[in-house]
DNA sequence: GTAAAGTTTGACCATATGGTAAAATTTTGT
DNA sequence: ACAAAATTTTACCATATGGTCAAACTTTAC
């Protein structure tokens, strides 16, 4: 082996501008995926690079071959995730019906906490232990409410909706849709087991849907 | 010193029946007052029992000699956290007016949320987590909640407030309260500086205010 | 004042954990 | 097939952390 310099690193390389190897990709991949497990069941500082490599099924070493640290895991998990997590946000159109368009954000906003709960207590353990790592991103949030507020505030102006303050509004979705990934462990108990995963979802969006329509119909 | 026996120790002590002593008092909720700032900012796993001492300005071997362990002051914190949580639940009155207990049963919790944030965080911490360490007092409010949702029910077949899932409804309540004190870090950003504290409440409870009566009215 | 009981401290220990170095092995491009 | 590059492993290291122990020091009861 070349001794001429310093060990190759997957890290380095994609860092760089230079392509990814096929292994590269899927190492990545799997790393994520593993990681994303560990770090929503126990936050960032209850989870250890050895559970991550078991899980991942390689070794601790070998992890850190394709991230440098535990952090640059976690870094890469919260920026994929706050891509799709602000996708229904974005989607709220301007030139629909308001109720609709604030039901069916509703309803995809529940669909992500339903299909993705994993990346909900992810972002929620973050913002808990007060968003240590998010700031830049948080800004990119606040200024993509600032505009779908104002959307909300001329709907309301053109009294098409109730009066109210669009930002609690939106934290009020954010809030009830979430819930059900974050607090899964409370509401299963509280539910019993009568009701089982899909009729929690049904149930849910059934009454977010009456609470939101009703609460803010004109 | 006499050597016939072990180290003497205030936790056999007050697990016993007998009487405390005025420094034991004095230093456990010390150490527990200091606690409850150091799990609510960084979760179970994410504290350490020096950050602890150090916050009650204690040494490390001082607060393990008034708890045993890191899980037993962990556990007499969610105990005390129960009760006062679970207590705006416990004042539905089902003799009130329905909108009305259920708005100040909401107030309530908002209260709360602004008031003990730091216990809200904590207890959000424990169920993220998947509530390893409060199984038993789940079912507690499970039975609690079992109750409440009888009277709800009876309001509803009465005709006195719209048809709804009542644990759901109990659901959005807690979640939408609760996440003003455990997303505080992304609210604040969100809000910018414009929205001091008191303001945010006040907001909030007329948010919700409208959002929950309106939703509920017959 | 004194002795027993209760409290505090400093020195430790075992283990867990994030991370590194270099050798060994596998993959890739030709 | 072969060399260069990429990947994986083995053996480590330094530090952090939960917890213990016995000696030193205070408080309390009489």
């Amino acid at each position: 082996m070349t001794a001429q310099k310093s060990t190759p690193s997957a890290v380095s390389r994609s860092a760089s501008t230079r392509k990814r190897t096929r292994i590269q990709q899927e190492k990545e991949q799997l790393i994520l995926e593993a990681a994303l497990d560990v770090f929503s069941r126990h936050g960032f500082r209850g989870s250890t690079i050895d559970q991550i490599a078991v899980q991942a099924g390689l070794s601790k070493p070998n992890v850190l071959y394709y991230f440098r640290t535990k952090e640059a895991i976690h870094r890469r998990l919260i920026d994929r995730l706050l891509d799709n997590w602000l996708e229904p946000l974005r989607g709220i159109n301007e030139d629909g019906d308001p109720l609709s368009e604030i039901q069916s954000y509703i309803r995809r906003k529940l669909e992500l906490a339903r299909d993705y709960p994993r990346e909900s207590r992810l972002f929620a353990n973050e913002i808990l232990q007060g968003a240590p790592h998010i700031q830049e991103e948080l800004h990119d949030l606040r200024d993509l409410v600032e505009r779908k507020s104002k959307i909300i505030n001329d709907w309301i102006k053109a009294e098409k909706i109730a009066n109210c303050d669009p930002k609690h509004l939106f934290f009020s979705i954010w809030a009830t849709t979430q819930h059900y990934a974050d607090f899964d462990a409370q509401i299963r108990v509280v539910l019993g087991p009568t009701e089982d995963g899909d009729d929690r979802f049904e149930n849910a969006a059934r009454f977010l849907d009456q609470l939101f329509v009703d609460g803010l119909r004109k």
